[in-house]
RNA sequence: GCGUCUGUAGCUCAGUUGGAUAGAGCAUUAGCUUCCGAAGCUAAAGGUCAGAAGUUCGAAUCUUCUCAGGCGCUCCA
């Protein structure tokens, strides 16, 4: 409806007489003229700006501008424009004929998927990857918010239409899987840990994984017990254990692929995710890929030796000090393996899209800047920077420690308040801003929680049309006069614009806002109109249908039942 | 100190990307059941959009500075 407007301004402005001439070219260009819905009523429908923007070109008063484009646009009088008003300093308000509000109705209940509108024209092949949490136990709450994000990110990306991959980054090489490996086998063999220098993983996880291994393990490792618990460093712990224990790297996969399969991927699955891949960090370390990569930035001269470390030049891309890929003992930083990993990325996807914790953010330029460096173009990254999420039960915030066990896992927070719950309170809020997460909301069944409210809207619709006969939809749309109904048509006729907003910039709170606001709107309509009255047609009854089925719609986005029953 | 994000009602947050009188929920106060689900509805009250300057017809939104808070600035992961 805007872009109609917006012809008909253009239309009349390439043919207006005003004294001094409007460049045709300036016109025609996109954006030039603003047609945007009002937030108030009493503005109409839809409003223009152009008049004040065409005051500075003419020399003109904006509202002598807007008086003269209705008179024209009056006199021709289109079908769908009930009235034209100019309010100061220079608006033109728009008012569309009622029945082509209640249009909305039909449109969408005849609509067999009404997210077929946002279908992108270029599809693309999209990366994107989330969560990524080390896999050294289950997924705790902090985990929460990347991991709905993310989902829901691919979820939009779908119905645009795009390929969307999904990947979880494992990292199963690093020190803190040797941490874990060690904790698992000190449970194994009943020993205590022999140093002080590192601490070790404590959660009961630990001993339930021992006993998965113990059968295998056991009597080899007990072999060299007695050489391992005389080590009173945590390096030198390592190196025996690494010498003697001949199975430690396949052990060390067993643990990694225990902890991923049962207790990863089930945390995953309660809130309905599914990876395409899991990557693991190891794969970049075959055939050199990793070392290849190193040398194509060496070739480039944007790496030297110092001190025995390998060094990035990232100060020539203004970091406040040059960073180390290659340590002196020879070990990848992650600097250099995400660099491998995400050139990997970039070759095979026309765009990727990467979920952080908002602490990585200083990491964030480094490697683009890396990236670019070694020649690639970074405008196909985008990287999306979670804050944190706090936790508050009873008014008070509850501690989210990972060390020794303490923390909360998600699992044991879904159990509690339920996926529809966590999928609504973590995308509710931009993920920009820091997310105070109320468990005793997400309990709560009433006003106080949002997704209730929603759902419960779903459910009371579905109710009258239980009590409808279906046959007898007749609906006719000079029939909705009241203004609870044109309230309700207006948020309708909003909802394509709003999810597409939402859509295009990934800003999913939006969607979850309007699904509120529409929520409202029909309580309050319910409780101050009978809805099914047969005298008019069971228009009201189409009415709520078409409600309904965005509230579903919108629902399903982000994995939410719409029950039809609570 | 440098970088980065944030600051809107007592609390938790929206604010359609620069529009008109800044909006919800909770909490507070006062009401609403012969009738489609009261898990609901109707009101009242609550504001120096952290502060200052600038940009322009017009700023919560853009720029600069100041103040306050979170996070990051290891040959850590």
């Amino acid at each position: 409806m805007n872009i109609e407007i917006k012809n008909i301004i253009e239309a009349y402005l390439l043919e207006a007489t005003f004294d001094e001439g409007i460049n045709p070219i300036e016109i025609s260009k996109e954006g030039f003229i603003e047609v945007q819905k009002t937030t108030n009523e009493l503005h109409g429908d839809y409003y223009s700006n152009i008049a004040m923007k065409l005051s500075k070109v003419l020399k003109k008063n904006p509202m002598d501008i807007g008086e003269h484009i209705k008179k024209d646009l009056t006199g021709k009088k289109y079908p769908q424009i009930k009235k034209i008003e100019i309010k100061k300093p220079g608006f033109i308000n728009f008012f569309i004929e009622d029945s082509k509000r209640a249009s909305i109705v039909t449109d969408i209940i005849q609509s067999k998927d009404i997210f077929k509108k946002f279908k992108t024209k270029t599809k693309k092949n999209i990366h994107i990857e989330f969560v990524s949490a080390n896999p050294t136990g289950p997924l705790h709450v902090g985990h929460g918010r990347g991991l709905i994000f993310g989902k829901t990110l691919s979820n939009i990306l779908r119905i645009q239409g795009h390929d969307v991959f999904t990947e979880y980054y494992v990292n199963n090489i690093g020190k803190q899987i040797d941490i874990l490996s060690i904790s698992v086998i000190l449970s194994i063999v009943g020993l205590k840990k022999p140093f002080d220098d590192v601490d070790i993983y404590k959660g009961k996880y630990i001993s339930i994984v021992a006993d998965k291994l113990k059968s295998q393990y056991r009597d080899s490792l007990l072999v060299c017990k007695s050489s391992l618990s005389s080590n009173n460093t945590y390096e030198s712990f390592l190196n025996i254990l690494r010498k003697d224990f001949k199975s430690y790297l396949i052990f060390r996969d067993s643990v990694i692929d225990i902890i991923i399969n049962n207790y990863i991927k089930k945390d995953l699955d309660d809130l309905n995710v599914e990876f395409s891949n899991w990557f693991h960090e190891s794969e970049l370390i075959k055939d050199d890929f990793v070392y290849q990569i190193l040398e194509n930035i060496k070739s480039k001269d944007l790496s030297y030796v110092k001190d025995g470390a390998v060094w990035f030049k990232s100060t020539k891309y203004g970091d406040d000090k040059d960073r180390v890929l290659v340590r002196a003992n020879g070990a990848l930083t992650y600097f250099a393996t995400d660099i491998a990993y995400h050139s990997l990325k970039l070759d095979k996807y026309d765009y990727i899209i990467n979920i952080w914790g908002s602490d990585h953010h200083g990491y964030v330029s480094r490697l683009t800047n890396a990236l670019k460096g070694i020649g690639y173009d970074t405008n196909k990254i985008s990287i999306h920077l979670i804050q944190f999420a706090n936790l508050y039960r009873d008014g008070q915030k509850m501690s989210m420690s990972t060390r020794s066990g303490e923390f909360i896992t998600l699992k044991s927070l879904v159990d509690e308040i339920g996926s529809d719950a966590i999928n609504f309170f973590y995308i509710n809020k931009k993920i920009e801003q820091h997310l105070d997460f109320d468990i005793n909301t997400a309990l709560s069944k009433d006003k106080d929680n949002p997704v209730y409210y929603i759902q419960y809207a779903h459910a009371r619709i579905e109710k009258i049309i239980s009590k409808v006969n279906l046959k007898d939809l007749n609906f006719d749309d000079t029939k909705l006069i009241d203004p609870k109904e044109q309230d309700l048509l207006r948020l309708l006729n909003n909802y394509e614009e709003t999810f597409s907003v939402a859509m295009n910039t990934l800003q999913p709170q939006m969607i979850t806002n309007y699904l509120y606001k529409l929520s409202q709107s029909f309580h309050s309509y319910y409780a101050n109109i009978k809805i099914i009255d047969d005298e008019i047609n069971h228009s009201r009854v189409s009415l709520v249908i078409a409600i309904q089925k965005v509230l579903k719609n919108g629902l399903n986005l982000f994995d939410i039942n719409a029950p039809e029953d609570m």
